[in-house]
DNA sequence: TATTTCGTTTTGTATTTACTAAACAGTCAA
DNA sequence: TTGACTGTTTAGTAAATACAAAACGAAATA
């Protein structure tokens, strides 16, 4: 059996593209590149969960980066532990349902700005409307998403579903 | 008349505020806070244009950086030049849709994670399900949003549409 | 008890980054 | 032309960040 499914050996030159590519869109949304690689892993590992010093050996990385960025990772959501079958070794794997949370997060983002605009309209209550309507274009985006995008993100979940039933 | 219509005088403490905590969403948005500063400026500005230097004695800023991020959120499509009355000045001001481009931009982030979920796919198409099944839910996601996202969006603009011709 | 094998924490470092200050270039006014 | 404004670009700096190496602590095994 060839590829990451043995660990200690290198991994295939497509899954280190693969985990290097999410490492450079974890940047793009601002987070350490280290992180998204240890999800890049936990995406296409075999088995699914891996400890930590497996993960470092992986990507060629220190076990402390791991240890830090997996605890990050385990924070937002994207990644948990799960039970050791092995003693005193924690092992991590993609959490299902990790992409829904971060959408969740995303959303949080956005109710925060709704409430920044709302604050700047306060201020701008004097002032006629013309200059009123660049914070009203913000405050009726973020709470239009407020209110509908749970929706979305509900329908995502029952398409999912629909779906894993039909392939059972 | 008191407030943020005098350029030279200081901005009014809930004005700063108001700002300043732009910036520091801007931070947790990944990007520069004194470009958050800038867009915090120019949503609640009297006029709603803003030359470099108006903004930089606003901020108590150089004027270099307010070059640099004014043009980085230009490229953004957050902010926009426009024609300037007073012979070569540069004035900016909040983009109208600017907004709406953010979120196209996001939906554009959304697309490549799709890209890349399904490359994902590819890598694992000889093993068994349960071990798709992590790529399958993240390419689930990401390809939902794409295919729903603009129509939400679209949702928005008829919205707000219908609300501008009822305040007339 | 000593040793190995985990993960964590701490410390150190090199890179990046966000900014300022200073030099610069263009253009209008005197 | 000179001078006083623009905004831009470059150079320099201080702080933050992402990592690695090493020290550490805890627990199973010998």
């Amino acid at each position: 059996m060839p590829s990451g499914s043995d660990p200690g050996k290198l991994l295939p030159l497509e899954e280190i593209h693969f985990i290097e590519d999410i490492g450079l869109y974890f940047e793009r949304l601002g987070m350490p590149r280290m992180a998204g690689r240890i999800l890049g892993v936990l995406l296409i590992s075999n088995p699914p969960a891996q400890s930590i010093t497996d993960i470092a050996i992986k990507l060629n990385a220190s076990k402390s980066s791991i240890s830090i960025m997996a605890r990050l990772l385990t924070e937002v959501g994207l990644i948990e532990r799960v039970a050791s079958p092995l003693p005193r070794r924690d092992y991590y794997r993609f959490k299902p349902g990790g992409w829904i949370l971060y959408m969740q997060q995303w959303l949080s983002l956005m109710s925060g700005l709704h409430k920044i605009a709302e604050r700047g309209l306060d201020l701008m209550k004097e002032k006629p409307p013309e200059i009123q309507e660049r914070l009203l274009e913000a405050h009726d985006l973020f709470s239009f998403m407020e209110d509908h995008f749970p929706a979305l993100l509900e329908n995502l979940k029952e398409e999912r579903i629909l779906r894993l039933e039909q392939e059972a």
